[in-house]
DNA sequence: TTGACTCCCATAAAATCCCATGATATCCCT
DNA sequence: AGGGATATCATGGGATTTTATGGGAGTCAA
């Protein structure tokens, strides 16, 4: 689907050529957006970018770790799936993984880059009002604002304690 | 992208002639420049070239080590990123390196080579009206000039208590 | 007809672009 | 090597665009 067939409503055709359409490259920062009353969120739009740049659908689904949403491309989610089915398909895990997994949703924009958030999904993550949309490289998280602290002030204690990762110590990675 | 098509920007273009273009391959040296109402700053042109030369994003994020801001390229995140899946999501690396990427910003440079540095990482490395932007190679740091002050001088002192570090030059440049 | 969902238009605040300038630094000609 | 001409850097500020958000009109199904 390279070309503006009529799929791309003019919400995408216009914000592709914006000026950030060519910058970003990855789900990254954080922001803090407002959930009305109908259930919709503007998708920050440095993520929007990335999606309509690499011409990816949005797929929204319960984390599997946390009491959160997570929100990643079309093609991740394929890998996500193809890791499930690795495992022993009669097993509690993967049990349990499917279950998760049949609560994902296709989502996308209207023309104001805003998307409708799934009622199930609102619950899962107990959202009401407000929406911190967290990016972690290829995906990102969208958490209500008392988890996403929560979450932080943890990763924050952790730095203090621990120090930063092996990784980022050893600059000279391969 | 060696040829200047119409996505390098007249910013792009023309700076990418100056005389500086073939000297600079990393960041170096130290300069003190003003932030202004905006929040902008002027990065230092040699670490634009660096940056334009090698066709690469910066991004910007709060260090894991000193109060400052680290600024680095794309791919060099993209390694950090990579490193996610690696990890057990609920281990401690992973969390760190989430919210490392949480707080991170992919920024370009205006028409006169200036950035905006974002409100959370003023706020982090508490800077105001000046920033001093320090050279180390593959990425440099961002301080205010009492937090560089403070750095400065304690190395200077470790230099005198303890003599200078041994340093074993590794001959192979991969 | 009612409710749920989608599309469309409106707007304030914020981010970004564009043009201008003094101070350095660099080039070039004699 | 001197010294003016030229280019670049760092900076200021106004004009313009985008973002995030609110609210209403149209649509479809039961």
């Amino acid at each position: 689907m390279g070309y503006n067939s009529e799929l791309n409503n003019s919400a995408n055709t216009k914000h592709i050529n914006s000026n950030l359409g060519h910058l970003i490259s990855m789900f990254l920062s954080t922001s803090h957006n407002k959930i009305d009353l109908k259930c919709r969120v503007s998708i920050p739009a440095a993520y929007r970018f990335f999606l309509e740049k690499s011409d990816e659908q949005l797929i929204l689904f319960k984390s599997l770790q946390f009491k959160c949403i997570e929100g990643t491309s079309l093609s991740r989610m394929q890998r996500y799936i193809n890791a499930i089915d690795e495992l022993d398909a009669m097993s509690d895990d993967a049990f349990v993984l499917r279950m998760m997994m049949a609560d994902s949703f296709e989502t996308k924009f209207d023309a104001s880059g805003r998307i409708v958030i799934p009622e199930t999904l609102m619950n899962f993550a107990e959202l009401s009002n407000k929406a911190v949309f967290m990016g972690i490289g290829e995906s990102f998280y969208v958490w209500s604002p008392f988890e996403y602290e929560k979450q932080y002030k943890k990763s924050k204690q952790i730095l203090e304690e621990k120090g930063p990762p092996k990784l980022i110590l050893n600059k000279k990675t391969e």
